[in-house]
DNA sequence: CGAACATTCAGCCTCGTGGCTGAATATGGG
DNA sequence: CCCATATTCAGCCACGAGGCTGAATGTTCG
C-alpha cells in the first residue's frame, strides 16, 4: 500500500508513532476499544491517577494523531477509536515482513 | 498471543514503542532491513546529517529495545534487525483487529 | 610498535513533553 | 434563570531526550 514515502505519509507516521509512545495513551486506546461503543472523557480520565486535565491533553494528542475521534452527546464527549488510522502502523510494520 | 499483560510485557511495549517514536530510529530500521545482511554503524551514521555520536545513541536505544542486534566484524560493528521484537508491535495492534 | 581508522563513552546545553493548578466554557435539571 | 456537572483552556515548572564536542577504546596495517 505505501507506494511512495510522501511527506504527508511521513508526517502521519510521526504523529501516530509519537502518540503511541506514551503508555497512558496506549492504555486509553485499549480501554476505549474494549468499551466497545465509545467512552466519555470522564470515564477515561477516571482510569488514571493523573489530574483529568492531564488526560485531556493525552486525548488531544490522540485525536490530533487521528487515532481517536469525539462526538458530543449532551454535556459529555464520547470518544471512539479510528481503526483505519491504527492500520497505518500495520502498514509500516508490514514492510519488514512482506519483502524479501 | 498476549495472554496476560504482565509487567515485563508492558515494559517491552514501552521500550519498543518509545524507540519507534523517533523518525531517525524508524529510518535506521528501514535502512538496515533493506540492506539485507546487516549494516555497519558507519554506513548507518552516514545516512544522517547528525554527528555520528548522535546516531550511536539512537543505535543504543534501538538495541536496548531489542529491535537491533550487533556483531563485531573486525574493527567495525554490523547491525541487523530483530524481526521477532518488531512482532511485538504487531501483537499489540492485533488486539484492535482481532476481537469483536 | 605506532599510526590511522571505526566506533563508543562522557559531559554539556536546550527545548519539548507531561505533570500540576486555577479559570473558563458549555449543557442540562430544578 | 441559576447552579451543578462535564470538560477544556491557559499558564507554570521540572525533567529527560536528543543535539553537540572532545576524549577514550579497540583493531588493523605498514
Amino acid at each position: 500500500m505505501p507506494k511512495r514515502e510522501t511527506k504527508a505519509r511521513l508526517d502521519a507516521y510521526e504523529a501516530v508513532f509519537s502518540a503511541l509512545a506514551h503508555p497512558a495513551r496506549r492504555r486509553v486506546l485499549l480501554a476505549v476499544y474494549f468499551a466497545g461503543g465509545g467512552m466519555t472523557a470522564g470515564a477515561i480520565a477516571a482510569m488514571f491517577a493523573h489530574a483529568w486535565q492531564t488526560t485531556t491533553r493525552h486525548l488531544q494528542v490522540l485525536e490530533a494523531a487521528g487515532l481517536l475521534e469525539h462526538e458530543k452527546q449532551g454535556r459529555m464527549r464520547v470518544y471512539r477509536i479510528n481503526r483505519k488510522r491504527l492500520a497505518l502502523v500495520n502498514d509500516w510494520l508490514a514492510t519488514f515482513f512482506r519483502e524479501p
